[in-house]
Formats: structure tokens, C-alpha cells, sequence
DNA sequence: GCCTAGTATGTAACCGTTTTCAAGAAATTC
DNA sequence: GAATTTCTTGAAAACGGTTACATACTAGGC
């Protein structure tokens, strides 16, 4: 109430009698000011009812304490439940997220990422390895560091954690292969733009080829997320008079739509069809048959991702290739195909 | 390359030749400025490859162009849906959204607010309208304006967007009343800080109230968001000496939970039992049988709460309380009880 | 031709913090 | 007890933009 107590940290300051700075210190440093200073301040603070203007801090001090990610879409089980982990670690050690979509489009995922950089981002978390050519630039500009999630590329100058996609799903193909299965089909999803789902088809693949077993290029088929487009390629490949006895799904929902298409057109999973996810959502153990699939650990990945970011900020050293480890979870939807073909 | 061309606007400034005040215009207002200026201003932003910081623009204008969302938890399809569509509203209109969940906790919701507001945003995107006392009057205070989005009270003097979970309730209850019904059961949401739980309980009780028929206590479980919780909430249903021969359900994954544990102990739907979900999530019509279910249209509620919020702060004169429709979608999953009681 | 109104640009104050630097007080050392 | 170090605190300069105000110029109107 005296003089020039306009607002924000300079009323608490007239309020406490202090210096600005010293307001400052006690908030941000506590023991860097007395006991009884801190005391007083922490009284005006609540008497005036200040809450700090973060923009005017992040200008200041040229951190935002906010991470940004950008996922190609939210709308997809396994992003919101990476993303529910992260924003949920991040809250708990007092970061904030920024979370922007782009549609799988690799110039939209640069326009985002220059909108949060210029939103003053301290780092960014961002889905594959699969980005436009002057992301990495533009990132190195403004030295934001990042990280690519959901992948695992030791190789590769710039950190990432995730599973290895390509063998899990070699792992996946393995199993039917082992189950005795000669005749396969990969229903798997859009590759482009995907690194994930191509490096699934790739392992697919690898395992076939490691078994001398050769597959008809009309028994691959891509299809968008969603179970209509997963229920159409199953008509479709259930519907060619040479037929494969095993299929291989890039996820689970297109493995929950060969499933239904299946029952719907009278096969019986496993013994007429097996089937094979990648992904493990909540209904494949819930599903009659219940999904045989891949398990991967998304919210710890995602969560990890997160604290490399905070740690690296913290100048603390941290590995920078982390691999996320997968596991094959048999269920009721794989057999031998001893019963319906040779 | 003169002198004092340090970096930010005034780089720019001084590779243009002009002040940072042209600058500052030609960006945001091009037609406060001449054509040529502009020109030579554009050439300038990309030779320097300049990104306005948005922290400082923040804080000179006391706007951000930027909206916080609190929502629960993103583990849940109807929110990831509204999320996605108010986010690619938002960035369609140069909005950006800062999202944090409050997992259901009023002290948690207000805590993510505070946070929310110290970092700017423009306005808030709250769910329902159930929240702590001190939030709206630390809103009032900050002049933060907000919305509460997936309900309807036109008696509310804030502003709300959404369907009348009520209302919609009451018509799902109906349907199985009009089906011939007298004994039906009802597994919900958690009530506790969730009012579109207790809303759709409240009309699944008033249509019944209204044709006269009395529900015992233990016919209403309460279970957690997941397949297996309702799933052993409709095992215990289905196990009770008297039961019910319908089931209204909180949300459809609860009664998708009802479906799958009343196919595994041997009750044919809807001969035996009829069941009725809410929010019509996609694999209520792939599910066999089809699930009878109350659709609505979640995107667009959500796009209408970022439209509503962006307008206000254009300072456009916007309706208050918007109420989306809803509708009945009625699928295999119900008839009459006519084959297995009275 | 002079005055006025209008337009295009520049000058500099300000937004609300952090942080460097300096100064004074207290504690330590010899 | 003086000199040195260490601790606290305050004064004021950033941080990178926006914008009110001032100024120089242009064009009409008489």
C-alpha cells in the first residue's frame, strides 16, 4: 500500500519491504536469503496473492521450464497413453507440456516445431526418427535439444528411446513361423512417413526370409488405423482363393479387425487363421479369442523420454540411446495350422 | 552487420535499416505499412532467419494466443477425441493449447489452473462444471475468461458447451422402459467430482421414477474406467439370485465390460439381457452384437469450446450455453424382455 | 503558397522478471 | 583490533518484444 506497488513481484516486494531481487531469491533460491526475510516474503506473498508472470521469467531468464511434443496424432490409444505418462511426469517435477499434432505430414511437424521453439520450448520430444530434413537444423539453431521416442537407433547422433521395432516384430513373425506356419500375411499400417510401421514390416519380413519362405506380394496389404480399414483388408485377403493360414498385424486394432472379419465371415480363429498384434492394447486380452502380441511398456517409454530431457537440462549426463524392452504375449489367437492346410 | 544488431527483432531491424517499431508492425499489422518496407522487411526476417520470441511478445502485449485445457485424464477416448479436435481447431486459428490433467482431484484441477494462469493463457478449457470453490474467483481475478465444456446448464452464469447428459440418460433409460422392462440395473461411472457421471445417473433414475419402477439398492455399481472392473461389477449383476434383465450403463466401455462377461458366463445378448452404453466409441458397432448406445458428437463440442473462447477474446458478442444434441443409436445389444422373465 | 489533415516511420518507455555487481554487515583470521 | 573473507541485501541493467507518442513528409483545400 505505500508507494509504487503497482503489481506482480514489485508488490510483494513493498508489501515485504524488500528488494525485488530479494523477492526473486526467496522464490526461485530459498536458501540463498535468510530465515527471516524468506518468512516475511512467503506472508506477502500470500497477502498480495501473487502468482509469477512466467513469460516475463522465461524472458528473463531464457528458461521455460515447458517441454513440447509433437505426436503425429492423439487419437491413437498408444500416443494419449504416451502422452498421459509424460505430461504426467513432467508435471510432478514442475515442467509444463506443449503438445501439438501433425497428421503424419513431416512440413507440418516443422511448422510445429518452429511454433514451439518460438513458444521458447527448453526441449522437445518427438514421435521416430522420421522428420523433415531441416528440423534437426533448425533445432540445432536455437540449440533446443530433443529426443526421439518410440524408436531404438543406436546409430544414430541424437538420442532416442523406445523399442526396437523391427525386432519385436521379428519376434512377432518368429512365432508363427515357429507355430509351423508357412503361408503369412502382413496386414500392417501406412508406411509412409511411418518409421514405425515400416520397420515392423521390415522385421516381418526378415523372419520370413530367414525361413526360405516366400511371400506373394498381394498378401501385403496397408491400411489406415482405424477397424473398418483393418475389417476391409481381411475380407480382402480371406477372400483370394490362395490364402495365407497366418496373418501378421502392424497393430492391434488391425489385428482386432482381421479378427472380427474373420469370425464374421465364418473362420475360426486360431484353427482356420491365426492371428498375430503388435501392441497390446486393453482389449486383446479381453477379445474371445484374446490376441496374441507384442507387449511394449509405452507410458515408461515415453516417461523416460521426459527424463532424459530434465536431466540433460539439469546438465546432468545421461545415456542417450535407451532401448525399452518388448515381449511376446501368447494368447488364444496363434496356432499350428496343422488342421486347416498342409 | 552495423553495430548493436545483437539478435531478435533488432537484427532484423538492422538488416532492414529500419526501427524495431516497423518491424514489430510490419509483422503483426502488414498493412500499417508500406508495401515497400514490408518487402524489404520480409527479405530481412529470412536472411536472418528470425523467430519472434513468444515469451517477449507476451509479456509487451499481456496476450499469449494461447488456451490451457484441463481435462481428467487423457486415458480416455471421449477426451483424447475432444483434445484432438480442440487442438487442431486451436492451431487452425494460430491458437496454441498447454494441456495438463487433474485426474479427477478438485484440489489438483485448481493447482493446474494456477500453473495455467501463471503461464498465460488466454482463456481455459475446463471439463464439466463440477470444480474447486477458489476457481472461479481466482479466474475472476486474473480475468482468465473459461468454458465448461461436455455439459449443458443454461442456468449457470458462466458459459458452457455441451449435450444434457441428463436428458440423453433419461432416453436410454427409456428405451429399455419402452422395450418392455421393469427390472434394470445400472453400472456407472464413479460419481465422486464427475458430473457427467452423476447426470447420467440422475436421468436413468428419473425415467425410471417416472414409469413407476423401483430399482433395488444393489442393482447401481459404480466402477472404475476399465474393461475388467466392469466386467466383475456385471459378474456380480449377473450373479445375484434376482436380477436385472436390462443394464444401463455410464459410458460404453462399461458396457462393453457387460458384454463380454455376460457372453463368458453363458447370458445370450440381448435374449437374456439388454444392454445399453453411452458415448458410442467405435467398437460398439463392430462389437457382435452391436452395442445399443447414445452417440455424441465429442470433436465437435470441443471445437465449439475453443471457437467460443477465441471469439470472446476477439471481443465478438458469443452465446453462452450451447447444447449439442445427442441420439440414440439403437444397435442389437437390446429387446424386449419378452423370452427370459415377465 | 500556406495551413491542415493524414500517412509512414522512428524514439523510447514499458511489460514483469532475473541476475550481475556492488555495498554493507557479520564472521573469521592473525 | 585490523584485515580478510563470507553472507545478505539492494540498485539497476538486461531479456525481446509492443506501442504511445513524436516527427517528417505528402497531399489537398483555400
Amino acid at each position: 500500500m505505500e508507494r509504487s506497488a503497482k503489481q506482480g513481484i514489485r508488490a510483494v516486494a513493498a508489501e515485504a519491504g524488500v528488494s525485488t531481487a530479494s523477492v526473486s531469491r526467496a522464490l526461485n533460491n530459498p536458501d540463498s536469503v535468510s530465515a527471516p526475510l524468506r518468512a516475511r516474503i512467503a506472508r506477502a506473498v500470500e497477502t498480495v496473492g501473487y502468482i509469477p508472470h512466467a513469460p516475463a521469467r522465461e524472458l528473463a531468464s531464457r528458461r521455460s521450464r515447458t517441454l513440447g511434443a509433437i505426436v503425429p496424432t492423439i487419437d491413437n490409444t498408444m500416443f494419449a497413453r504416451g502422452i498421459a505418462s509424460l505430461q504426467k511426469y513432467l508435471s510432478s517435477v514442475g515442467y509444463m507440456l506443449f503438445l501439438t499434432t501433425s497428421g503424419y505430414d513431416l512440413d507440418a511437424e516443422l511448422e510445429q516445431a518452429r511454433n514451439l521453439v518460438s513458444r521458447g520450448v527448453d526441449g522437445l520430444v518427438l514421435r521416430g526418427d522420421c522428420h523433415h530434413d531441416g528440423l534437426r537444423k533448425m533445432l540445432a539453431d536455437y540449440s533446443v535439444p530433443f529426443i526421439n521416442v518410440g524408436i531404438y537407433r543406436p546409430d544414430r547422433p541424437y538420442p532416442c528411446v523406445g523399442t526396437d521395432n523391427e525386432a519385436a516384430a521379428h519376434r512377432a513373425a518368429l512365432h508363427v513361423i515357429e507355430l509351423g506356419h508357412r503361408r503369412i500375411g502382413i496386414v500392417s499400417a501406412l508406411q509412409r512417413n511411418n518409421d514405425r510401421a515400416s520397420a515392423r514390416v521390415a522385421g516381418f519380413r526378415r523372419a520370413m526370409a530367414e525361413h526360405g519362405i516366400k511371400m506373394p506380394p498381394q498378401w501385403h496389404v496397408e491400411v489406415p488405423y482405424t477397424l473398418d480399414d483393418a475389417r476391409e483388408a481381411a475380407r480382402y485377403l480371406l477372400g483370394l482363393k490362395d490364402r495365407p493360414t497366418a496373418v501378421v498385424c502392424g497393430n492391434d486394432v488391425i489385428a482386432y479387425g482381421v479378427l472380427l472379419e474373420a469370425e464374421r465371415s465364418g473362420f475360426s480363429v486360431p484353427d482356420d487363421l491365426s492371428v498375430v498384434g503388435f501392441d497390446d492394447l486393453d482389449w486383446s486380452r479381453h477379445l474371445r479369442p484374446s490376441l496374441t502380441t507384442i507387449h511394449v511398456p509405452t507410458g515408461d517409454t515415453w516417461q523416460r523420454a521426459g527424463e532424459y530431457l530434465v536431466r540433460h537440462l539439469a546438465g546432468e549426463q545421461t545415456i542417450m540411446h535407451h532401448e525399452v524392452d518388448y515381449s511376446l504375449i501368447v494368447r488364444e489367437s496363434t496356432a499350428s495350422p496343422t488342421r486347416s492346410s498342409k
